[in-house]
DNA sequence: TGACATATATGTGTTTCACATATATGTTAC
DNA sequence: GTAACATATATGTGAAACACATATATGTCA
């Protein structure tokens, strides 16, 4: 972590690009959906940042999520009082983290699933117009 | 557009935050929705930037949608070839550019439509299971 | 020992987003 | 007639989100 060229990497745009035919290429939008993911495998039981990385990949239909990101979010998430973390020492292997979930991380899960059924309806419906004369 | 102070604005992050109650207050996340809105409403016909913020507000359930961002946004598709405009300056009030949506336009809603059944079944998928151990 | 998986972490440029302001014109109410 | 408001397009801008890269340490397996 010093140099870091990085010299010209491909732009990206609103998730779209052309490929070499013609054809459009674009990014179903998931990372909105990273956050509730987490909560809710860490509803159903403690897991490290690493663990989590696949379980959400698994729900959202990711080959990968970006780990750098991921433990970045959880430490804003500990930050925010929504998840708890501490270290295992103990355990074979390379010390891990391991989150829980809060009662507040609980709340705001609620709170996210009422907002995404509205998400929910709305993708619903923006799809049915698209249907319904093509 | 010389100055602009803007001193602190309320800070903004992931979409949530913590009402004075303790509860939260998340937005559904919808703005990834906005482009393919907006290349649908072309579908049904030439409408201007100002006609598209209401239509796609309604069809997105939102109270209104950013103009400066649509406004970029147009010209940018128009810049890639996805959407094309005309002035009309004949017209009584103040003159208004027409948007089309061109073959490009439609064959990327196509691919949008598609992207987005994806994200459709991977956020049912993840509030089914929500619902299934609440 | 070399390759690979596990596990956490920081660096960093680009894009997206939300909010603000500028400008011009038409409409309506007072 | 003018103030207030709606229509219509546009730019400014800082913060947040995102994608991609790298650093570091340890365990496993061939």
């Amino acid at each position: 972590m010093h140099k870091s060229p990085h010299p010209h990497r491909g732009r990206r745009s609103r998730g779209r690009r052309r490929a070499e035919d013609g054809t459009w290429r674009v990014k179903p939008p998931l990372t909105p959906l990273i956050e509730p993911a987490l909560l809710l495998a860490l509803r159903d039981g403690t897991a490290h940042g690493y663990d989590l990385a696949d379980q959400i990949a698994d729900y959202l239909g990711l080959k990968r999520i970006d780990h750098g990101n991921l433990y970045r979010g959880l430490r804003r998430l500990e930050e925010e009082g929504i998840v708890t973390s501490q270290w295992n020492d103990g355990d074979l292997g390379r010390s891990k983290r391991t989150y829980a979930l809060t009662d507040t991380g609980e709340s705001l899960l609620e709170t996210w699933a009422e907002a995404l059924q509205f998400t929910q309806e709305r993708l619903s419906a923006l799809l049915d117009s698209y249907e319904r004369k093509s």
